[in-house]
Parts: structure tokens; sequence; C-alpha cells
RNA sequence: CGGGGAUUGGCGCAAUUGGCUAGCGUGCAUGGUUUGGGACCAUGAGGUUGCAGGUUCGAAUCCUGUAUCCCCGACCA
């Protein structure tokens, strides 16, 4: 891609409502613009963001065994009746054709309990998990911090039945122990802990994935030596660390990067959701939910990843892998190579000064800044920098593509 | 949802006892000079001051209503 095609272009200036570092930076470098309150459009560099991070979560998804469907945005308020949730405030609600009302889903397991009930009879298509990357609609009461609270989001939500609670708690681990890679592979694995919530009225604990920062909104009591943390609403009822016993917790700043829960038979009930076992007995259907929301991640990781001049994106989800910038009129052979060897490159081609384009890359954030110019010439190739590093080094046109590939790998 | 603040070219801002043709920066266009950390000069385009109504000789400025945004709080599978 050219940066001078490119639709979207950074600013000096950001909007006044920015309201976090993460609406700032991604308002800023054109990755997002505010429609309105809490709802955004997604401009290519951010939708490449996006897609990337839904990419990763999807092959960890597949490799769980998980199916991807894709359910509406819409659904007639009666299955919200059915279960009793159509009364919760972060309803949506429309009108379709006549007096037919209609709900904007929040989450699906209204949708999703029906839709596997039509095709799960026996135990012999037990267990199942779909899942699906979607947007939810949430009437917040206050739309806030950018991406990471906003009225329409994007979401995976993954949905698993099974025959009874043992299994349940299998796939529960498994799922739990997908999330970590996904946060890992995202970039900030390092920072997201395991959080015990509230369970609901049918297991004793949920887990939240929280990932510690400054400008988190919740706050976490976590274990220095376990490493892992409690919410709020434990630390209530229980002051130790739920793993290991020690009442040494500290409250720490986070945002909430994932939910997994047991929803064990709720939802199964309601819709009175059986299936026969190899005796022929009718049974309950057990049932577990994993929420994970792409676009809070990647607000997250922008509270996260960054400093005084713009973003640091992780390298497995930077809008593109190398951020060339060509001066002297120099670049364009360059680039051509870089697309004929799969390099995923943007090409700072504008003619404006060397100073400004070098400000729009560290406001970009890629994690691979290359500068072609008379004066990297004239040392013997490329300047090489990583955002993430004061120095740069040069580097011969030989190596150049070895070395990238080397970085991303 | 309760309380507070705000709304002026694309973006950031200025303009009050109500008073001249609503300014500045940035961005944009054209020409020229520059050319490794947001260059400089010149010229130009772009605003019925959120919307509706009212007071007045005269309203960005005062009054009423309304919409939107932000902050604090409550709320938050």
């Amino acid at each position: 891609m050219k940066y001078s095609q490119l639709f979207g272009k950074t600013s000096k200036t950001v909007a006044s409502d920015a309201d976090s570092i993460n609406a700032k930076l991604l308002t800023q470098a054109a990755f997002i613009q505010k429609q309105i309150s809490g709802v955004y459009n997604y401009l290519p560099l951010g939708l490449r963001v996006l897609t990337k991070i839904q990419n990763i979560i999807r092959e960890e998804m597949n490799k769980i065994d998980g199916q991807e469907i894709l359910m509406p945005a819409m659904t007639q308020e009666e299955s919200w009746i059915t279960t009793g949730r159509n009364t919760m405030e972060v309803l949506f609600h429309l009108k379709g054709q006549g007096d037919t009302n209609l709900v904007l889903n929040p989450t699906h397991e209204e949708v999703v309990t029906p839709l596997v009930q039509k095709y799960v009879f026996s135990y012999r298509d037990l267990p199942l998990a779909v899942y699906q990357i979607q947007t939810k609609f949430r009437n917040e009461a206050r739309a806030k911090s950018g991406l990471l609270r906003g009225r329409e989001f994007n979401m995976k939500d993954l949905y698993s039945f099974h025959i009874d609670e043992t299994d349940l708690n299998r796939y529960y681990e498994i799922v739990k122990q997908a999330y970590f890679k996904i946060y890992e592979r995202i970039g900030i694995g390092q920072e997201t802990v395991l959080t015990f919530a509230s369970g609901g009225n049918f297991s004793q604990f949920s887990h939240e994935f929280q990932t510690l920062n400054e400008g988190g909104e919740d706050t976490i009591y976590l274990c220095p030596i376990c490493r892992v943390a409690v919410n709020k609403e434990i630390i209530d009822t229980q002051k130790t660390c739920p793993e290991c016993g020690s009442d040494k917790l500290e409250a720490v700043k986070a945002t909430e990067v994932g939910n997994i829960f047991k929803l064990r038979t709720k939802f199964s009930e309601a819709f009175k959701f059986y299936y026969s076992d190899s005796q022929g007995q009718k049974k309950i259907v057990e049932m577990g939910c994993y929420g994970m929301g792409p676009s809070r991640v990647m607000g997250t990781v922008v509270e996260l990843r960054h400093d005084d001049v713009g973003i640091i994106w992780p390298k497995n989800i930077a809008p593109y892998q190398i951020h060339l910038i060509g001066l002297d009129g120099l670049g364009e052979d360059l680039y051509q190579e870089l697309l004929s060897k799969n390099v995923d490159v943007i090409f700072d081609d504008r003619e404006i000064s060397a100073g400004a384009k070098f400000a729009d890359a560290d406001l970009i954030g890629i994690p691979i800044r290359l500068v072609i110019s008379q004066r990297s010439q004239e040392k013997g190739g490329i300047e090489f920098k990583l955002r993430s590093e004061k120095e740069s080094e040069i580097i011969e046109a030989k190596d150049l593509v070895s070395k990238i590939i080397k970085f991303y790998n």
C-alpha cells in the first residue's frame, strides 16, 4: 500500500472529545473515527488490526474444535422473555413490521440455545462448541474510554454443549488455556492474568482475563505469588488467593479482555433443551460460554503499548509488517521488491519532509521502519529501525528480506 | 439515569458590560525556494457560530426549548 493512496490521514491535533489514550492515538493515527458516543468507524489501518486479532482468535478457537457460525444481530424479543432477560437495561429495543418487537443482541445465549437445539438430540451429537465473531449491542449507561466500553462493539462468543458437568469442566479448562495462548500471540500475555469472579447461581467461580494497565477501569486483587487475581465480588467474601491461600493481595488496575462462564443448565432449562443418553434417558444439556472482545483487546493493546509519540504495535497484530520511508525520490524499487517477496509493506511515497514522515511512522507504530535515501545508500544499504528501539542500523539490501522474515518468525 | 461543563471553517482554538466585513494555528489548493525529525514565503478556497424560537436598532455573546459530546457518580455476564 502506498501511503499517498491510503484512506485516512494522520492529524497533528486530536479530536477534543477523545477521552482515553486509545481513543486519542487511534483517532489521531486514523485507525478509527468516532460516529457517536461508543460507536466507531474502522478505517483501513484499524480494520487491519482488528482483523488480525480476530484471525488469531479464530485459529485458536478452531484448534479446540470450535465451529464458526454467524448469528443475527437482531432477534425477536420473545426469546428474551423466555429467559427473563428482556428487562436487562442494556437491551436496545426496536420495532419490526406490524407490532413485532425485536432486540439487538447484547450476547447470544437466547439465539444459540434454540439454534443448537434444532440439531442436537443425542449424546452422540455432544460435546459441541460453536462460536462467532460478530457485532454486539449494549446500551451502556455511559459509553467511554474509546474502544474499551462501546455501545456497539466486536465480540467473539463461543458456546459449548455437554452431556454432563464433568465434560463441561474438562472443556472449560481447554478454553482457559486457549485464551492464554491468544493473549500471548496478540502480545499482551505478560500482563494478562486469570481473575476469579462470581460464578452466579450454578458454579463457584467464573473467570475473567484481566490485562494489567494503569488506565484500566477495573480494580482487581492480585496474588504476587500465583499471579492470579480475584475481582471485587470475590474479595468482599474471601480475602485470600483461591490458589495458594495467601492474604497478601495487591489492588491493581486492569481491563477485562475476556470472560468465561459455566452456564450449566440455566439456558438449557429455559429452552427445555434435552438429549437422549446411551440408555435412551432424557437428560438436560450442560452449557458454557466464553467471550472475548477483539475491539476491546485492540484498545487495551494501545493503552499498554505506546509512548509519547505514538502506538507501538506488537508484531502479530500490526497493520503492516514494514513501514517503508522513501527519501530523495527513492523507494519505489524497494517497495516493489518487498511486495514481490510477499512482505506486508506500507510505503510512504509522499513528497513531504523527512521529519513529517518520521513523525507519522512513530504515530502509526508499525514494528519495523525502513528508510531508503541517498544517505542510507552511501552507508551501504537501508536503514532498519524497530519502533520499540531508539537506535537504527544499516542493512545491506541482500540481507533485508531474510532479516524481516526472521523478525516475524 | 442524577449532577456539572461544553458545542464557532476538516481538526485544535480565539473573539463579553450585546457593536465594524467572526479571527488565529493547522490542514487543503496553486506557485516558488527547501530537503534526515512534523521546512519557509506568497496567493487562494473554506464558517447563515449545533438546531428551533425569543428579546434588541444590532446577538457567537442575553433568554427559553431541544440535540449532541465530555466529566463525576450510579450501573456494568
